[in-house]
DNA sequence: CCCTATGTTCCCAA
DNA sequence: CTTGGGAACATAGG
């Protein structure tokens, strides 16, 4: 479920909260979660994104890396309420609890105990080399939705983003990577920044279960140009939006103005 | 009831 | 090495 926009808005919210605060306990309610040691007493130092994944750091040097996923969710609860079924984790501060509430438990989360930073990740908001890619590109013929979708190429962008990125610069989501030259991976560049930008001002994209630290739905899914809206008019060119399985993946599109 | 769907990524095999 | 498919898991809908 959350692509980039989702985890920045966590870690945006997460900052306004917990940023210097203690932990006060900390209880892992899904054995298929490791152990996570030593968190009691320290102080959160700072929250960070990377890619999907959010960094908690704390007090002495060690980082708390969690993953969301499909289905995961952060809820933040001030005044102790029930606890929502699904609950994986719960982190407890003076001040209210932070729980991880995760139906299909795919969610991991991992404590590392130095410091060091292993992150070799390309943020499309910040570190997008464009020539760089455009290098790898040319070698590759995979379609250029699973390269934008690649992690270790791109961190961030999920199914709907790349379908959304896609049709803003009007291309196949099928169009063999290596084909795609520098002008149009420029075009790609801007409208990525934007796409990510204005959803991240929206707080995400709930189109089914997507929820922000406090129980609110995002607003981007009413800007949504191509998807989950499979047989509607493409708000371009008045084509219909087409909805196939590109790797496994539902892929939407305008197949009048994204044929190549 | 059975089959399919779902926003992610790891692992395996052709 | 590259690429595609299935699995990990839970739930909802036809």
């Amino acid at each position: 479920m959350p692509e980039l926009p989702e985890v920045e808005t966590l870690c945006r919210q997460l900052r306004g909260v917990i940023a210097d605060r203690e932990i006060l306990s900390v209880k892992i309610l899904d054995p298929r979660l490791g152990a996570v040691d030593g968190l009691v007493g320290r102080k959160i130092t700072a929250i960070t994104r990377q890619g999907k994944a959010l960094e908690i750091k704390l007090d002495n040097d060690a980082r708390l890396l969690l993953h969301l996923r499909m289905t995961g969710k952060m809820e933040w609860q001030s005044a102790s309420r029930a606890l929502p079924p699904h609950t994986r984790f719960i982190i407890a501060f003076s001040h209210g609890r932070l729980l991880c509430i995760d139906p299909r438990r795919f969610a991991t989360l991992v404590i590392t105990a130095d410091g060091s930073s292993q992150a070799f990740v390309k943020d499309p908001l910040h570190d997008f080399r464009i020539e760089e890619l455009h290098k790898i590109a040319r070698v590759k013929k995979l379609p250029v939705k699973s390269f934008l979708m690649d992690q270790r190429l791109i961190a961030g962008i999920g199914n709907i983003y790349a379908c959304e990125i896609l049709h803003e610069v009007s291309m196949s989501p099928w169009r063999p990577v290596c084909g795609v030259s520098l002008r149009e991976w420029r075009k790609i560049e801007r409208a990525t920044k934007e796409i990510l930008e204005k959803a991240i001002t929206c707080r995400g994209t709930t189109v089914s279960d997507w929820r922000d630290l406090f129980g609110q739905k995002g607003e981007y899914q009413h800007e949504l140009k191509v998807y989950d809206r499979e047989g509607l008019s493409c708000l371009r060119c008045h084509g219909i939006i087409q909805r196939l399985r590109l790797s496994g993946r539902g892929t939407y599109f305008c197949p009048t103005c994204q044929r190549r």
